[in-house]
DNA sequence: GCTAAAGCTTGCCCTTAGGGTAAGGTCAAC
DNA sequence: GTTGACCTTACCCTAAGGGCAAGCTTTAGC
């Protein structure tokens, strides 16, 4: 069996995350302590990396640290349903929309200062006004 | 003159802002100093009570503290142009617009995964999948 | 007048998801 | 044998506050 083991940089570089993100991700318990070497280097081997992978895709669609715990919780889980994992991606679907109305909305009322702003070299300014209501 | 000074827990109920942000204001540097009892209690006027208002609706359109206390200091400038605060505005526009653009991504990829998810009780699962590639 | 409650003060730790830096140990190449 | 690249832990920093503790002040009730 070729272990294959790489540190901690090789990994990094592999994945696409920060040397630093790793340990954060460890210390905050997504992954197993990794073991060492002698001297203490982290060592990685092919299954670990897809975990580092799967956590880098999950945190591009902004699922956070504790979501992506639960994710991995039930990737590892042979008995899982794919109904819990689909409750959990909702929840944060959800989340994620209410932010983008939530900017929107702010989006909105911004533009319509800024369109009601002249822009010129006169003091009297719309959007401060805007503000000051 | 009534002076009509009113400590900060007044003051937070009128505005609707916490003591703590008001502190946090004065302590960031939008506010001056507020005058004191004495036996230390912050006093607040009327003025002061215009200008946390205005912080309190400029952060309700996601403008950060840095950008509030340049908007701050145009709304005290007699001598401000209209141009100047709109430039604010429309830098701050633009990072809200980049900010929906990359939450409506991650929206429409997650529904993607999400839709492609049966989520049943059988273990496969499509939004693994998805995130394991 | 006394006392209890409510309000104020500062100071410290906590949050997210890491970034940056320092001091020091380790490994490989020359 | 030494230099440079890599690794380790530990600490402080971010934005915008929330929460709590210890202690002082003011107000209200009796």
């Amino acid at each position: 069996m070729m272990a294959n083991l790489i540190t901690i940089g090789q990994a990094a570089k592999q994945t696409g995350l920060s040397a630093k993100m790793i340990r954060h991700y460890e210390e905050a318990g997504l992954l197993l302590k990794a073991n060492r070497t002698e001297a203490g280097y982290r060592l990685y081997n092919s299954q670990q990396l897809q975990q580092l992978g799967f956590i880098k895709q999950a945190r591009a669609l902004g699922f956070s640290i504790a979501q992506i715990s639960s994710l991995l919780g039930l990737w590892r889980d042979p008995n899982r349903s794919s109904r819990e994992v689909k409750q959990l991606a909702e929840l944060h679907l959800d989340e994620i929309k209410q932010k983008v109305a939530e900017l929107q909305q702010m989006q909105s009322l911004l533009q319509q200062l800024a369109d009601s702003c002249c822009g010129d070299e006169q003091p009297q300014c719309a959007i401060l006004d805007g503000l000051q209501k």
